[in-house]
Formats: C-alpha cells, structure tokens, sequence
RNA sequence: GCCGAAGUGGUGGAACUUGGUAGACACGCUAUCUUGAGGGGGUAGUGGCCAAAAGCCGUGCCGGUUCAAGUCCGGCCUUCGGCACCA
C-alpha cells in the first residue's frame, strides 16, 4: 500500500523516528569487518546550517549510507568545532555567554542535521568546549612542551591598545581595528608557538604520496611550506658595535651573484637597525623609520599600493668575495620572518634591488652575462634575472651561473664564510590567542621557576565558564583571580600565575577525527585499538577554504602524534574531496544595494525595486553570502520541499566539486521527479506486490521486457561506478532516470507475467539505487514493495555481464569520419562482412559517388569509417 | 608576477576505461491535450543556418598530428581560485 500523495514532511518525521528508534546508525570497531571511516568537516556552531553544510554533508551522507550497503563498517561521525571567537562577539552582543551561545547553537543545528536525514551514529557526538576534549589537547601541549615540539618566544603580533588586545589578520581592516576603529601596531609580545617547521621537509615530500587528493591542494600546500635551496652568506660589520656581533647573515639562492652585491637591506624589525645606526648621524631618521614601519598595516603591503621605501642606517658592511664595502639599509620590503630577516641586494640581477639601487644611487655590478648578448650596466633598465655567464667574479669568470651556485657555496663553506641552506615560507604555528572562548594553554608562570608545566594529574584546566566578559572582546582571564592564582608545581610560590592565553581553535581541529574512534574516552586522547581500527580517515570531505591551514595543521599534529609513539600512520586523510561553494545570483537596486528576492516585485516582465520602483539588475552567479543576499535557508526548503528533494538536488545539479548554482526551478524539477517516481509505484504496487523480481537469462524475454531487464543491470553498473569512483552523483541520478523513464513506457494494465516481473526486479532497483540519496523516501516505498525495513541494511545491487552482452548491437558508418549512416547486425560480424554491409548501404553509396576507396577502418563491436 | 583549475545549446551539465554517433539527464521555452480556473499532469518538439528536406556549420581562438579530435600536441585569449616585495 501507498498513500497517493507523496508527503515528504510525513515519511520523512517517521523514517526519522525508525532509525533512531532502532539505532541503525550506531557502530563498533570490528576487526572482522572492513572499515571504512567518511568525515565531512565539522562544523562551527554558528547558530543554523547554510547551503554550504547541506552540500558538504549530503555528498558524505550519500557514500557513508552507499558503503554500508556495500558491507563496510562506515564510521561516520558528527560533532561541534566549538571554541572560537564569535561566541564571544554574540555573548557581548547579546550580554549572554559564550559557552551558553554555543550549546544553544549546538542544539539549534543538531537537530537541523537530523531533519536532512543524515546517518550520523549521534553517540558519538563531541564539542571541542568541553573539558573532557580540550583535557588531551592540553596533555599533549604539556608532552610537546616537554619535547620542545612548543616554545614560547617574542614575537610581533597586530594590536589593538584600546581594546588591550591580539587582533587576527582578518579583523584589521585599512591598519584600523574593526571593533573601536583606532590605528593597530605591531607589537612584540611572548608567545607560544608549534615548531611545525621541524616537518617542513616531510611534509612537502608527502605532498606527492597522497593520490588520493586533489591536485590544486597539493598544489597549495607546497607553495604554502615554500622550500627554496640556496646559501647563508654572513657580511662583516665594518665597526661592529657589539663584539658578539660581528657580521650580518642573510639567505640567498643566488649565492652565484654574491659578488654583485653592493649593498644590504635589512627588515625594520632587525634588532641590528637600532643597534647599528645608535652611534651614526642617521639615529633620528632610523628610529623614525622603524617606528612608521611599525604602524603600518601589513594587510595593505601589496605590490601594487605598496611604496618601497628605506633608510640608511649609516653602517657598512663588506662582501666578503669582493672586500667592497657595502652600505646597510632598512627597508620596508625586507620581512623579518623570512630567511634571516636580512637581504644581500644584487642590484644586477634581482628586478626589486635594481628598483631600490636607483632609487638611492647604489652601486650596479654585472656578473651574470647573457650567452649570446651584451649587456651594460650603466645603460640597463631592468635586472637580468635570466641564465649566463659569470663577469666580474675573480675566479668564477666563465663558468655557468648554474654551476657558480654550488662552487661558490664549497667556497664559503671551505673559508667558513657561508654554507648551503634551505629556507622555507612556511613559519611556525603562533598558537597563543589573548582570548577567553578557548582552551587554556596549561602552563605556570613562577617568580622564582619561570615557566612550569602545570602537573598531568591536574589536567584539565578548565576554562571557567562563567567568567563575565569585558568590554571590547577583553579576555576576563587575566584579571579573574580565582583562575590566575595558584600555587607553583615546583617550588609552591603562593605568587605564581596561570598563563591566561589559550590556543588557537585549529589545534582542536587538528585532532578531532582521531577523538571520534573513542569519543568517551577517559583514560587518553583516545584509544589506541579503536584508533588503529578505524584511521586513517578513508574518505574526508569539505570546503576548499581549508586546503592549506586546517589540513596542513592536521597532516602536522598526526606526525607529532606518531613521533610519540601514540598511533603508527603520518598521513591522517587518504582521500580528501573539496567540494565547490553553492551559489546564487544576487539582486540589486542601484539606490538599495543588494535586495533580498521578496523586495523584488515583477509585474510587467521586468523586475523593479519595492522600495523605489527603480529596475532591478541581475548581479554575477556568487557565493551565497549576506552581504549579496543571495542566500536561501535550507529551513524553507524542507518546509517547501522536504529534505529529500534539498538532498536530490544538491547533488543533481553539479558535480561535486565544481561550484553549483542555485536554481530555484531545479528544486521544483528534482521535487517533481520524485512526485514522478511515487505515483508511478502507486500505480504498479498493487501488480508487483506479491510478484517475485526476475532473475533469468535475458533470452527468456522478449522486446521491451528485455530492454528493460538490460537497462537495469547496466543502470546498476553505472550508478555503482559513477558513485563509489568518481562520486559524480549527478550523473549517477540520470542513469536512475533514464531507467525510471524506460519504466513509465510501460501500463499495468496491459504487462505480461513475465514484464511484470521484470518491471519488479526494476523498482526495486531504483529504490535501492536511490536509497542513499533521497534515504526516506527509499524506505517507504521500499516498505511499499512489501520489504523489511530497512533498505539501507540491504546489500547494494549486483549486475551481471551476461546480461548486458548483446547478441546484436547497432554500427555507425563514418565516411571520411562523418556519421553518415547506421545499421544493425550481430555484435562478433567479423570485419569484412561490416565492409560489405557498410558499402551496401544506400545512404552511404550516395557520399561515395563512384569515387574511389583509399581506405577502410572498422572497429570492433562500433563503426565502420570509409576513407575515399 | 608566480602557481592551479575551467571555457561545450537559452541554462545547469553529459560524452567512461583507451581519440570513434557531441549535447545524455534535467531546467527553460514552444505547440497540443486534460481541468471551471489556478496549479498539476500527459504527448510532441527544442544546437545554428534553411519554409522544409537534403545539406552545411558547430565544443573559447589559431595551427598541428590522425582514417577520425571536445578528447592528443604547440601557441594564444578569457574567466575563476590560491599565493604574492620570499631575497
């Protein structure tokens, strides 16, 4: 039986309930079974889902509900990257509570993904605010420390002096803070870091050991980590003022042209600026300078908008290849976190250092020459970057600058002058945040010790949740006392203080997946059977936003987990799919800005304004954001539609890594087809009921039966693959249509006994098929059809080859490679046969008009090309 | 500037493995039937040129390889994304 009407909002709360009920999702780790462990990235508590999650999650739900019918033990977990700075901005906003904020958002979206149908086992649920998680985060911190693998040093951060805060990158906007709008600085400040750059090397390396990831992120990462080869040269100081200091290292990789350096440019922030130019006429001006530098947003430091400007520190130093004396500056394009924060310039050959020796009337000397062209340095305009032959470079002259790089590198070495080095972009990972809504990093500082771990057994330190917030985005921290006073684990000084910052929330994330294998867990961050049971993550899927920092921060944590001993596998995610942005276009008005669809109105055929009745324009297919107002609220549409017709279509209109655009009447078109589907099995249910499916030879059909027992193995075949190897799930819903729109050729009224078992091995194909997109529906028809429940514990249909070989299949003549002309004959006809019957051809004579045959190229089972 | 991805009907997108029937499937549109109407549904059509057939043209542009190119090779253009004074 089969209600008439399909009623998405009914079937959907009931299917819902059963699965609950029976705890169909819940797994074990079962060493007798294969595993298989999907993630979709979890998500921030904001408060709802977006379009984005339902995409993210609707891709991994469809493998994880495929893979379990296909006999794995799918562990597919779901929980809250819950720490983080908006709950904080909300709490304030709203004089609330960060944590009060979260949880309530956490059981707003809950029980949002549980109405898209997603087959999480919810027992596993984690947050990562909650002390029994953020305890092992801390435990680690305190085994990393003990390793040196986290340290604390000074380091400049952005400032806000108002708001006596650390400010993110993203919340400087034009070198003013976002909150109180006055100037940010750069600001010196102790802090903790991950010495991620211990495993630059390593993983750059694996970079081409994961075939299972995209392309593009590699990509990314690599440029990310940034290895450059080259050399440390050091440069005598010509007075040194300190006798510790006596030379000034920098990195190059071209040590090849060391001898057309003619000057040094070193980062505002060198400590040797101040020091060097202390006892000079430049003094004031280099003070000055360093402390503009300092103001200046680095957000603005772009090619374009960015002056390059420097002073003179009024110190020399000498090349030590050519004994020249070489003037010191500081200026504003040298970056202190970059290979030593000190830059030999070759005015020659670096197109920047020829730009700034103009500027300043420095010294240019050739030393690489071009093979085949001369080149002058007085009359060039442009550094030759290129490829030549050494001039200027005593013993050097001649020889390729290729081969100069590692001579010249043997000759440092040998006069312990330089040695061969590697430099990398990547930096280590600054972790403190001067932040409240986070997990604190557990540490002790002690007037008489210094910094002292805080001892394991007094882990966790928790994070006190009813600290009231101050003004600003103020951290309470340091000011709460009951939680900065505390005796030293070492020496027990009654005047020690807790550290008050806490860490970063992409360190919860660095480790979550590993949490889900024992979420409950009490004894360690997790444990280690069910961790060797179920990682690595088999398949991980997300937004191509996190391509470099949360999976570059992951990759790193899950070395430094191995490195102690805790798992035995580098590589966390085995295969990673980013999936595209969801998109829509965005309505404007050129007096309103962006307008939501409701304050569009269209009577005539051209949409106008609401407000001012002006034409509205269409603007650019973009990524659904407030600002455009070109979101929709996936709310609406399970009202409107259901969560099975949202599923359909997210996964219909695009594959999933390409961008998808919005499109209101494809929701219609996937809700239709659904519509479609159901009054079809409403009409045929009564027929098929008690009928078993057919499961013979395809010669005991005839005609359309036949065709349609064909169709559906070979739709079985597609599906499977289009799913399990490419999950190109659009393609995988028009391989159930085309099937489904075989089926509907079909009446009840007038099917044969044997159609009408063919038709019943066909629905219950679909429904089968379908099962893992569009779960609810699936399980009532599947019901329907006088099944158990449930269809998602059914094995994944099978096809068989035998029934997809035809005796007879169709051939194309080509003539001259156009399609000219098709004919029917049996698959094996051996070639000189398809000749004949290609010449014999009517249409095809008329092309070939007596003229004669060059040539004639059949190819097995498809055409047949006569070449004249 | 460097790195990466993508350009196919009015639209989203197909064309797999290994070059072999371009436009599957859907949206939209047109005609038509059904209904009191709205909605919904059914049927037929839908790359361009042509009244139609025949035919010709057609996968960003130019060239090449091949019996045959959306697919392979060389060069260019455009769009999107990432990094960007990295020495």
């Amino acid at each position: 039986m089969l209600d008439e009407k399909y009623n998405p909002q009914a079937i959907e709360a009931k299917w819902q309930r059963y699965w609950a009920e029976n705890r169909l999702f819940k797994v074990k780790a079962d060493p007798q079974r294969k595993k298989y462990y999907l993630l979709e990235m979890f998500p921030y508590p904001s408060g709802k889902i977006h379009m984005g999650h339902v995409r993210n999650y609707t891709i991994g739900d469809v493998v994880a509900r495929c893979m379990r019918m296909r006999g794995y033990n799918v562990l597919h977990p779901m929980g809250w990257d819950a720490f983080g700075m908006p709950a904080e901005n909300a709490a304030i906003a709203n004089k609330s509570h960060p944590a009060r904020w979260t949880y309530d958002n956490i059981a707003a979206m809950r029980a949002q993904l549980k109405r898209m149908g997603f087959s999480y086992d919810w027992d596993r649920e984690i947050a990562t605010c909650a002390p029994q998680y953020y305890r092992w985060e801390q435990w680690l911190f305190l085994k990393m420390y003990a390793r040196g693998m986290a340290y604390r040093k000074e380091s400049f951060v952005n400032w806000c002096d108002p708001c006596q805060t650390v400010l993110a990158n993203e919340q400087v906007e034009a070198g003013l803070c976002w909150r109180c709008g006055k100037p940010v600085r750069q600001k010196k400040l102790w802090q903790w870091f991950f010495r991620v750059t211990d495993y630059a090397d390593d993983l750059l390396l694996y970079c081409d050991r994961l075939p299972g990831w995209p392309e593009k992120v590699l990509t990314m990462q690599k440029n990310w980590i940034g290895k450059s080869v080259g050399a440390e040269i050091r440069f005598e100081i010509e007075n040194p003022v300190d006798e510790k200091e006596r030379d000034i290292a920098v990195f190059t990789t071209r040590p090849d042209t060391v001898f057309g350096a003619t000057f040094m440019v070193l980062a505002p922030e060198h400590p040797l600026v101040i020091k060097l130019s202390r006892n000079t006429s430049q003094n004031q001006v280099v003070a000055e300078f360093v402390e503009r530098m300092a103001l200046q947003d680095r957000s603005a430091k772009t090619v374009e908008s960015f002056e390059k400007e420097g002073v003179f520190t009024g110190a020399y130093c000498i090349n030590p290849m050519t004994r020249m004396r070489m003037p010191v500056f500081t200026a504003n394009f040298a970056l202190m976190e970059y290979g030593t924060g000190a830059v030999m310039s070759v005015p020659a050959h670096d197109q920047r250092d020829f730009e700034f020796a103009q500027k300043y009337g420095l010294d240019i000397i050739l030393v690489v020459k071009p093979l085949d062209s001369e080149l002058d340095e007085n009359t060039m305009s442009a550094a030759y970057i290129a490829d030549g032959i050494l001039v200027n470079s005593g013993p050097f002259d001649g020889m390729s600058n290729k081969r100069a790089q590692g001579e010249i590198i043997n000759y440092l070495e040998e006069h312990h002058i330089g040695k061969k080095t590697v430099s990398f972009r990547l930096r280590d990972w600054g972790i403190s945040r001067q932040r409240y809504w986070g997990a604190p990093i557990p540490m002790i500082h002690c007037p008489d010790c210094g910094i002292v771990p805080v001892p394991e057994t007094d882990l966790p330190v928790v994070l006190p949740e009813d600290a009231d917030l101050l003004e600003g985005g103020r951290s309470p921290l340091p000011v709460l006392d009951r939680f900065i006073r505390v005796a030293c684990p070492r020496c027990g000084h009654a005047g020690a203080r807790r550290e008050t910052d806490t860490m970063d929330t992409f360190v919860e994330s660095s480790w979550y997946f590993e949490r889900f294998c024992s979420p409950h867990y009490t004894k360690g961050m997790f444990n280690r059977e069910a961790v060797d049971y179920w990682m690595p993550v088999d398949q991980y899927i997300g937004g191509v936003e996190h391509a470099i920092l949360h999976l570059l921060y992951s990759r790193y944590y899950t070395r430094v987990l191995r490195d102690m001993g805790l798992i035995d596998y580098k590589e966390p995610f085995t295969r990673l799919l980013t999936q595209g942005m969801v998109c829509k276009e965005s309505l404007a008005c050129a007096e309103h800005g962006f307008l939501l669809p409701e304050e569009v109105e269209d009577h005539t055929g051209m949409p106008c304004c609401t407000k001012c009745g002006r034409p509205v324009s269409v603007g650019r297919v973009e990524k659904m954001s407030k600002s455009k107002k070109n979101v929709v609220d996936p709310n609406v549409l399970l009202e409107k539609y259901g969560a099975d017709t949202t599923r359909l279509f997210c996964l219909f209109a695009a594959p999933p890594e390409r961008d998808l655009e919005w499109n209101e009447q494809g929701v219609e078109g996937g809700y239709r087809f659904l519509t479609r589907v159901w009054r079809f099995f409403s009409d045929w249910i009564d027929g098929v009921e008690t009928v078993a499916p057919f499961d013979g030879s395809p010669d005991l059909l005839e005609g359309g039966a036949r065709d349609l027992y064909r169709k559906t193995h070979a739709t079985i075949q597609r599906v499977t693959r289009d799913i399990e190897d490419r999950f190109h799930f659009n393609t995988a819903i028009s391989a159930v249509m085309e099937l489904f729109n075989t089926m509907a050729g079909f009446k009840p009224g007038d099917a044969s006994a044997a159609t009408v078992a063919t038709m019943r091995l066909a629905m219950d194909t679909v429904v089968l098929l379908l099962s893992p997109i569009v779960p609810h529906f699936a399980e009532e028809l599947w019901q329907a059809l006088g099944h158990e429940p449930s269809v998602l514990q059914e094995p994944w249909p099978t096809f068989r080859q035998s029934v997809l070989t035809r005796e007879e299949i169709e051939f194309v003549v080509q003539v001259n490679g156009k399609l000219r002309s098709r004919f029917t004959a049996d698959a094996d006809t051996d070639a000189e046969t398809l000749k004949k019957m290609a010449l014999s051809d009517e249409r095809v004579n008329k092309f070939l008009e007596d003229r004669p045959i060059k040539k004639m190229i059949v190819v097995k089972k498809k055409l047949v090309n006569i070449v004249i």
